[in-house]
DNA sequence: GTTCACGTTTGATCTGGGACAAGAAATGCC
DNA sequence: GGCATTTCTTGTCCCAGATCAAACGTGAAC
């Protein structure tokens, strides 16, 4: 078990300032026991971000009915390449990442996910799972048969437009990587995927300043195209600067304007006047 | 107009090897009467790729009640950044790129779209579009006005098993393009870059080997995450390698299988032992 | 034909971030 | 606890590909 602070949900002193080590096994075990005991779509506090967004209370009984939970420890995978697809997966507690190989045996992370953020939907097209997914710590989904699912839309409108919904999330998502990977410097991408996990921990009422990395350094630079070490300068370089301060995977965004100015490339931290394009179209 | 050969549906002689310098502009007058004449899906080389895929008769002919067709000139946008989301595009005649563009004007293509591919699948969740689509010849779309397609997969479930297959395809192919901008040399892109085209254009019946560039060297760097002189050296070191033939924008590729295993990242054609692996997971 | 505007190719040089190496700090395990 | 293993940091060197620069088609306009 490796849960800690920011899976909380937010409360009155989650952001507090507290120092960053006070990280205590205790909100761990407060929270499984909340998460055993809530399992429909209803008690979830994900249901607002997921797939049961916007459904009433009768719609979403019907879904929660399709719906099994399946819990996945860390390093287990929650499906590999290959692999026959037979249902979609929500995020209900943890964190995942996906990942592409090649022949050579490299991969590519392709994406992390987190509570409310569906997986599994590239392999609608081919029924075969395109990627690999692994738990980042332990962690638990929803099960989400497709064929029952497909079912409901014919009878939940509401819920098949918020499928598509999030499909083209995912599609503008990888959009965003794309130019990630494309267009920006080192210290731009490293910036851009702070202030990713910052906004997409506030949507979910976590802080947008203090949060863990569920990840590895490895993984992070593997995300970002860049190794470990690039991964291991830029924290020290960011943390030089007073844009953050970083212990272990415990970070606290100290200048998050600061950092977005970074990430939207509007600026650099090097005093180098002339812009690096690459060919612009 | 910029239309030759490759456009051109496949005939006893599409295949055979004609010299490069052979693509006249015959052909796209032909091809002009015939695509005004034929407009329905029905009628559409494309269909079996294209949204109606498995569609009966009947059901195609209620998809092509709601589908009107556009002509969007070379250069011209068929969408932009911000504009209101309608409607859902698919390449009737002629080749688009979409590009995202951040604050400083720096862009990145995120892909080339051809017959028979839809647009605009991006926009559904925030209902703006969230890149520019700009025809790279002069071309022709079908427009679906999104709302009524939704009402259509509420009676028609084949159309609304194609349409995700389509959405999820398309997240695939972007995980592809992370892969190669993440993982990948610039050997290995381009590489990767051809043989995608060369899939795609078989997949419609024209040759997977003889092929225009419909977009500029430009165009090509900034989707591979590459400079114009680079792709320009690669082109020549191909073309030494006897890996290809290129006659400005036209492209034979006389060892497909090489160009593979280029892609595939099993050799390189650099005699350089090691591997350079980025951070692996 | 000449000129202009592009797009492309090729060469020379530079540099961001990769590769390698060696320690330091955590973490796991017995 | 102590030892082994993994993860992270920092330094040094180096190379793939960017940048800069110049020449070379190619095609359109006149």
């Amino acid at each position: 078990m490796n849960q800690s602070c920011h899976s909380a949900p937010l409360s009155a002193s989650a952001n507090a300032a507290a120092p960053l080590s006070q990280c205590s096994s205790l909100t761990a075990a407060r929270e499984a026991a909340a998460s055993s005991a809530l399992r429909s779509c209803t008690a979830c506090g994900m249901h607002q971000l997921c797939l049961p967004m916007g459904l009433d209370e009768s719609d979403m009984k019907r879904l929660d009915k399709i719906i099994g939970r399946r819990k996945v420890a860390r390093d287990d995978f929650l499906y590999r390449i290959g692999d026959q697809f037979t249902a979609l997966y929500a995020v209900r507690v943890g964190h995942f990442k996906t990942y592409q190989e090649n022949l050579d045996g490299d991969r590519q992370i392709t994406g992390f996910q987190m509570p409310g953020e569906l997986l599994g939907m590239d392999a609608i097209s081919t029924e075969r799972h395109q990627c690999d997914a692994v738990a980042l710590q332990d962690s638990e989904v929803c099960e989400i048969p497709f064929a029952r699912l497909e079912q409901l839309f014919g009878q939940i409108p509401h819920l098949l437009r918020h499928f598509h919904r999030m499909m083209s999330h995912e599609i503008t998502s990888e959009q965003n990587v794309i130019m990630l990977l494309g267009n920006m410097r080192a210290e731009q991408r490293f910036a851009a995927f702070l202030v990713n996990l910052s906004s997409r921990y506030a949507a979910r009422g976590y802080s947008s300043t203090r949060f863990q990395l569920r990840m590895t350094r490895q993984d992070v630079g593997n995300y970002l195209g860049l190794t470990i070490e690039s991964i291991s300068r830029l924290i020290s370089k960011f943390r030089k600067l007073g844009l953050l301060a970083v212990e272990q995977r415990d970070v606290e965004v100290i200048d998050l304007p600061a950092l977005k100015r970074l990430a939207a490339g509007v600026e650099s931290s090097t005093p180098a006047p002339a812009a690096t394009a690459r060919a612009a179209v």
